[in-house]
DNA sequence: ATATATTAATCAATCGTTTGATTAAATTTG
DNA sequence: CAAATTTAATCAAACGATTGATTAATATAT
């Protein structure tokens, strides 16, 4: 009967991650969330301390295996810089796709004025993002295989925009495309191949110069 | 001393829509709205019947006269498909831009499942918007102007989601672009040019065939 | 038996909303 | 026009409900 060895504690993180994710921060309730969970109101704080101590630990359990994951592609000696773009987009897009309701609270959270450790926090992980993938893009400007007037904080904003419009505000993408975008099987088979295609052609276009573009 | 003609039930919008977009609707209590406005808390309820009721007054306030800006530019017979994109993409910007406080409330509601009158006609409100560029884009392609195997709902995502991503999450993009993207003179002069520069760019890039390309 | 885990009950604070009274403005009446 | 009456606007105070958090007691496990 032992179904699961996995703590309690994750359980409830697992739960807190969805519930915010569907109601914001401020519309989840600790008796929602621990409703939801199973659990006894109490046990979030003996786990977490508080409310905003559960957010957090909710971040840390996911950033601490996020780094490596996007480090090496940069690094790497052997590819060219188109091959890292298209290779950061697939991890970032995978990414994404793997666990969606830690992006959309991640996304929230952006969209509300916080201060205070977690909001540092949330920063230093997306500045660290946004920083790995515009040294790709330099690099390949210098190299001469991009364009050189190319606006790489924007080709930046690009790859997060068109992911957070996707797949946060799902929505208005299931209406626009026709297929509920929230279903996980819609999203493996259909629409984290087409986002993933997309955005490799898109920058392609955007980002190649003639020649290379013609090839 | 008529400094202001404005309806005390208009400046309570206007505070309201700057406390909506800073906090998020949970966020933002009725006290501190009302405490920002300079009136008494019940004038809320008195005005708008309930917190929800000033939220659904706000989206009203705005979408009476937002209509008619963008259905005049797909039905222009005298432009081609390429300027009426770039036609479209220069409106939308000017009105993202002009009441970016309002875009962020959107954007907020969006990303949380809410149901009801609201949550209806924010859908509405986006997928006219959403329907009216699509058609554009079909246009083009069938006019052999723009490529026939562009991803025309991508398209859409793309010009959304980069505005997202630099006016509603600016705490992000203040760090990124290295200037305070909240700041009104930051935003005419340099922001606004350039996010309309390079979606020009960038769409011009992906849509158009060779031949008009290499113009 | 000691430490850890879990519970029901309760806390003060804050939430959105309502109330009843008061003032200002507009309307009706004489 | 002036007095009387109605309507609209505004306020301080309080409402019940819900919030996140804590307690003290109990159960479980080592």
């Amino acid at each position: 009967m032992e179904k699961e060895k996995t703590d309690k504690r994750d359980h409830i993180l697992d739960v807190a991650e969805r519930v915010f994710s569907e109601h914001g921060f401020d519309g989840a309730s600790t008796r929602l969330i621990s409703g939801e969970a199973g659990v006894n109101m109490a046990m979030l704080n003996y786990y977490f301390g508080s409310k905003e101590g559960l957010l957090l630990s909710l971040f840390e359990r996911r950033t601490s295996t996020f780094h490596s994951l996007i480090q090496g592609i940069g690094n790497n000696e052997n590819m060219s810089s188109w091959q890292k773009v298209s290779e950061y987009v697939e991890a970032y897009i995978n990414r994404v796709f793997s666990n969606n309701c830690f992006q959309k609270v991640v996304h929230q959270e952006l969209a509300v004025r916080r201060t205070g450790e977690l909001a540092d926090k949330i920063t230093d992980m997306i500045m660290q993002n946004v920083i790995e993938f515009r040294k790709i893009l330099h690099e390949g400007i210098e190299r001469g295989e991009f364009k050189n007037d190319i606006d790489t904080e924007m080709v930046v904003a690009t790859v997060f925009g068109v992911k957070a419009q996707i797949v946060n505000a799902s929505h208005i993408s299931s209406l626009m495309l026709g297929y509920d975008t929230q279903d996980p099987q819609n999203m493996v088979d259909k629409l984290k191949p087409r986002v993933t295609e997309y955005l490799k052609k898109l920058l392609k276009a955007y980002l190649l110069t003639e020649h290379d573009n013609a090839k």
